[in-house]
DNA sequence: TCCTATATTGGACATTGTCCAAGTCAAGAA
DNA sequence: TTCTTGACTTGGACAATGTCCAATATAGGA
């Protein structure tokens, strides 16, 4: 993912280790971290990296729209680097595991507009919940 | 809503004056209130309600499908008496008002087969963000 | 190499929620 | 009505997640 690392420093970014190791975690096109998660993995490669750090970075990576804020439970958020493909998310109750899910139409459609109060609406986020197979089988 | 009181004690449950209150602050079709409004709420009617009651009691009422858990931003869980009527919400990014909203289609419609990787999907949330009519004026 | 605006850090603090031992009370029994 | 008891409530400790800040370090241009 040193795309982003391009685009990054193309915005005016310091390039630093922090940084770098934190898009590295990020680097999956498929992974639903959380901001603990993230730091538990940057901190693999660069021990001394602080939460505020991981904090900071993730916060800005989405005010940049790079990084995707996911909330699928009352918990912590999760951060997706999948911003390419519009999608949504499907999540097992039972463990937890989250799949990116393609929708075959726009979930604004089934909003009347009678139903919108005035509001200009700008975005939808779907959940869909239940049991994976793991799960269903236990 | 003493219906719900009703339905409370027949499935034995002790009617204390803490579940009295937070069942009336919960009574209003409409309101989507986070566990500490519903406390400042009953405080006003009972003022020694301790915040582990709140807590209590709204997970128990949850529990057993008499309200439902609404989470709208990564913050605090709201908690909405309206179950009777199946709806999804509307959220302002700028003020933070919740409206419900009654939809067309249904959204488990639009996640074709392929999408659902072997799960049993049960239940859907779906939230629209947007700006409401008077943050859209200012 | 040096300078300095920007970034990082540790830790204090805030918010939201969970848990528990001790005390209280609703409601059925007598 | 009073008694009894198991369910309920309480305050406060603790946990999880996130924000903020003053002090320190450093990326990258001069
Ligand atoms: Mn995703
Ligand atoms: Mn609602
Ligand atoms: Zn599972
Ligand atoms: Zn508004």
């Amino acid at each position: 993912m040193s795309d982003l690392l391009e685009r990054l420093r193309a915005r005016g970014w310091r390039l630093t280790a922090q940084r770098r190791v934190i898009a590295e975690v990020l680097a999956g096109e498929h992974v639903h971290y959380t901001a603990d998660e993230v730091h538990a993995l940057a901190a693999g490669r660069l021990p001394e990296i602080s939460r505020a750090s991981v904090y900071n970075t993730l916060g800005e990576l989405v005010a940049l729209g790079e990084v995707r804020e996911v909330t699928t439970d009352g918990r912590a958020k999760r951060y997706d680097p999948n911003v390419a493909e519009s999608h949504q998310h499907l999540v097992c109750s039972g463990c937890g595991a989250i799949r990116d899910v393609r929708l075959s139409g726009d979930p604004l459609a089934v909003l009347p507009e009678e139903e919108r109060y005035g509001f200009t609406v700008s975005e939808v986020a779907v959940t869909y919940y239940g049991r994976c197979p793991d799960c269903a089988a236990a």
